[in-house]
DNA sequence: CATTAAGCGAGACGGTACGTCTTGTCTTTAC
DNA sequence: GTAAAGACAAGACGTACCGTCTCGCTTAATG
């Protein structure tokens, strides 16, 4: 009787997963997260409300679901052309570049503020989007650590974090510009600090 | 006609103001921020619902008044021994102890979210709270490089985000513990890195 | 686009429909028609406010066919005993105990009030309640006029209301008691005012 | 300590006076009764909303001032020409002509239907508007009487009542049109009812 | 002739209700 | 048994007025 409703997701239609999908991310970019209604995806859809109730908790993890179906992996790792510094300086420009993207930045906003009050949600969003990220700068330094560029006892991680965090506040917060000479900056400063002395 | 309805200020109540911002702070650590109404605030506070809705535009700009009406502000500036790694230890692990505050934290990740997706209450929320912090080390920052401590050339407000960026990223996004570890371990690399050479 | 919203009657709830009748009938007895809200008929009969929005348009409209849903109908018409003036008198004097009843008046006094400033309401309420009254008082004269007690020439459609105006305005506008010599008087003058010469 | 409040009316402002008069019965033939405020009417005429309460219980009665001020009054009687029955009909067909004219209407409507859910009012209003009205009736029956040309002991106040009763009851509620033909059958009838036998 | 006390325009206040919107649940019908 | 559709209870939204209050400002009439 109180069966704890575990839907059967082999019957589940992927017609509708679709279109949930690019319902919410239309609409999250055209009247912003905080008016972005459960109701409004679902007409957008052309789906019943209890078609997205039954499979996510929350328009927050719909949206998570939407932006990782669409957003590109890290698979590939950073390049490792043996010049870190300029390594870095390339892959952050092209971020610099996909972050001042508006179609990008309505969902990943949403998502992170969305995060912030939601501890739940944003283990999902680090585990998916963020870590991976954290990763492959954390991989590339250590290439270069193993090629004797980078100091053997140097927080390699913390290294990463000190790219990356500057970046998101930056974003995040508007802070200040995003700008190719800022990320250039990150990295000579990042790359002077963890450089073997 | 369209008369925007500016309202005295001047007959303001001070009473009423201090109560909602009392009942927002209350309110936000109970419920949190998505469960934080304006009616709740009112009845809270024991104020008609007009009263806030003449002052601020929506719950985010409460919720900052009442933040930074109660928020120590930066007058004093950082301490300088003369030592610049141990005086930025000192106030990042003071900010470590601050920052994992249950009190301070439900407000704070509140503006920080709302304000990633408001661009408006952002750059009142950046003007009145971050700009202030990045202030205050990089005015630490310029007087260690007056002492000769800090490459002529660095960019110490890049330095100063490098600091307080992957500290509030681990904060709000929870990509990681916030511990006097990495604080400290942050401070080392950012002083390497505009360390004069 | 302009789609005004028509809602599937077949799946409306009777049990809602009953509790909120119930519950605009007792209020309106309780508070009076002037303190009656929708609100307060919602939350008295556990329902919510966009169901009573959603089936009817005013509380006055709600509370039109709460009555007329309670309200006996006039299907029987008025007794005919053979003595006109006799059969009058037992009628009126009915009315006089039913409006003089507390529950009645309530709500047929916010009706009828309701009705004065609002031509589409009281159209409704002239249709429903008041032209099947005046329809008896007719159709009982006429059959003493086809007995030859009345003139072949009287307008009973106004002798009717010359029944039916001076109560309601007693009644309605309290100038003056509504007894049983007030309606045999009436009955009097008006039996006289059509008698065959 | 606890005085009733009781304002000096010989320091009143006679213009706030007239000024709340003339915007109170334009705004109810604009706006009609149930939007008719008195935040409006203070607005409209000029005057601070606390000057109407100081004045007046509610918006009812300062319609009723309003409109008696400017009502004419009944001291004149009816005309007798000697033909009771021509009289009447002169006068009913005037009041036919006010009662179709629109400027009339909104007021007299919103203070009929005011007094019906309010005995305070509806006393007030019957003493002043109706009460005369039956009056002026009653007298020219009277003196038909004593010419007689009506009966000795017929009721001249119910007979007064079957003249404006039915009358009020189509205006009031729209059971039927306003017409000099109804109201010179009305005066038919009621003549027959009191005539001598 | 200054003082003082009332009425006044103005409008902020604590409230209540409005009519709308969205939530998350539930039921019905179609596939 | 999932899905589209949509009624439902619940409750917040932002607005409009309520009736009370306090603020300065006329404006008498009094001491």
């Amino acid at each position: 009787m109180a069966t704890p409703r575990t839907p059967d997701s082999t019957r589940r239609s992927e017609r509708s997963r679709r279109a949930i999908f690019d319902a919410a991310l239309e609409l999250v970019g055209e009247v912003g997260y905080d008016k972005l209604t459960i109701e409004g995806i679902a007409a957008r859809a052309g789906v019943g409300k209890q078609t997205i109730y039954r499979w996510w908790p929350s328009k927050a993890a719909v949206l998570l679901d939407a932006f990782t179906a669409d957003a590109g992996d890290y698979e590939a790792g950073l390049p490792d052309t043996g010049d870190l510094a300029a390594d870095l300086r390339f892959v952050l420009r092209a971020s610099v570049d996909e972050f001042n993207d508006p179609k990008f930045q309505a969902p990943y906003r949403a998502l992170a503020a969305a995060g912030a009050n939601d501890a739940e949600l944003s283990a999902d969003f680090v585990a998916r989007l963020m870590e991976p990220g954290i990763k492959v700068y954390t991989d590339r330094l250590r290439a270069a650590r193993d090629q004797g560029q980078v100091a053997e006892d140097a927080d390699l991680r913390v290294a990463a974090e000190m790219l990356l965090g500057p970046f998101s506040q930056r974003w995040l917060m508007r802070t200040g510009p995003l700008t190719y000479e800022f990320t250039d900056t990150l990295v000579d400063l990042v790359v002077r600090a963890v450089a073997r002395r």
